[in-house]
DNA sequence: ACCTGAACACCGTTCAAGT
DNA sequence: ACCTGAACACCGTTCAAGT
């Protein structure tokens, strides 16, 4: 054994991250362990060190993975619409969608904690920060106003909240159906909420 | 040693528990072990399995206690208040407000799974549901309409999302400030939906 | 230079052995 | 009956030793 040199070191990461994403979303988080991912690709798990400084660069780079997916979700969902509000109603969807579809990968993005919390990669948190833009925009165009931070912030809040009580079973209400019902409820009411706000603060 | 009995059964499972606490608000979820659980209340593991049948079980017996330290502090928030809509944001902010002040236990509370996700305890699954109903029912109060229950599934998910966003710094807003904001807007608009909702139903 | 295999210090969990 | 201590099978992580 030693310097098979079957991959490059980009092909290994690759390959990790496909196989951790594969273990996630057969098995769940619990499942997800370096010495899953390494038996998975083959490797030996000194092998993954090569690739990533600790388990949690790896659990980042899937991180990563699925928030970018989702984003391209949402901008798929959104591509064909022009009404802020439809477009604004499509986001949350695919959200709920994808969080619903696989909670796992969902839950492994958005509960996981770094132990030094001031180093998150700027890959990630630009790409969640993106969203927060986006949405805010969309919602400028619908009030006509000022950047209201504030609405944008609840309307992803809330239908992130959504997706969480959702995926831990903890809604009181089960089922896909129910949760999209919520979520529309959701929608229509911060956004109502902020358009009222807005047409206040003109008067 | 053995058979020291310096403490009944009893007497072990509430220092463990709280030993449990302990350990998650000074170093967090992470630390959360049963040996550090062990060390702390002067045992080794061994007679930690005498109370709990395994490590989920201590955790569950952590969460009960942190879900119903959440309910008190709503009930004390809303027990001056007659207002059904005063009560509902009394609510949302001592929520808020426990979820920030206590990060750790808010989030090993429901961030955590079993692994067998049937046998939750009813000690536990009755709090969150009767939180449901108590939402439901103010709602209903203040819309004099039948239980709308996606309308209260919202407003809980809504204010959780903000909760859950803020804890693991992902809002896009930073600070207690902020987060209190939103929920306020949250609840708000919420609120106006639901009656709007209401209105509608009767016309 | 790349990969392995074994080691290290930790886990949760079990259980014979002591009092 | 109660508690310990050591064991088991697992973790994440490191690194000398092989090719």
């Amino acid at each position: 054994m030693a310097r098979r040199s079957d991959h490059t070191r980009e092909e290994l990461r690759d390959m990790s991250i496909r196989a951790a994403r594969a273990i996630v979303r057969a098995k769940g988080t619990q499942a997800l362990t370096a010495r899953a991912v390494a038996r998975r690709i083959g490797y030996t798990v000194g092998t993954l060190y090569q690739m990533f400084d600790n388990f949690d660069h790896l659990v980042l780079a899937v991180n990563i993975k699925t928030v970018s997916e989702i984003r391209r979700r949402m901008e798929k969902a959104t591509h064909d619409l022009v009404d802020p509000k439809a477009k604004l109603k499509a986001i949350a969807h695919a959200y709920t969608e994808y969080a619903l579809a696989h909670p796992g990968l969902w839950r492994l993005a958005f509960e996981h904690q770094m132990p030094e919390l001031d180093n998150y990669p700027s890959t990630l948190t630009d790409q969640t920060d993106a969203i927060f833009v986006w949405i805010s925009d969309l919602l400028g165009q619908l009030t006509a106003a000022p950047r209201d931070e504030i609405a944008a912030a609840a309307l992803w809040s809330g239908v992130h909240g959504v997706c969480h009580l959702s995926v831990t079973s903890k809604l009181g209400l089960a089922g896909t159906r129910a949760a999209m019902q919520v979520v529309d409820q959701m929608v229509d009411s911060v956004i109502a909420g902020a358009e009222q706000k807005a047409a206040a603060a003109r008067a």
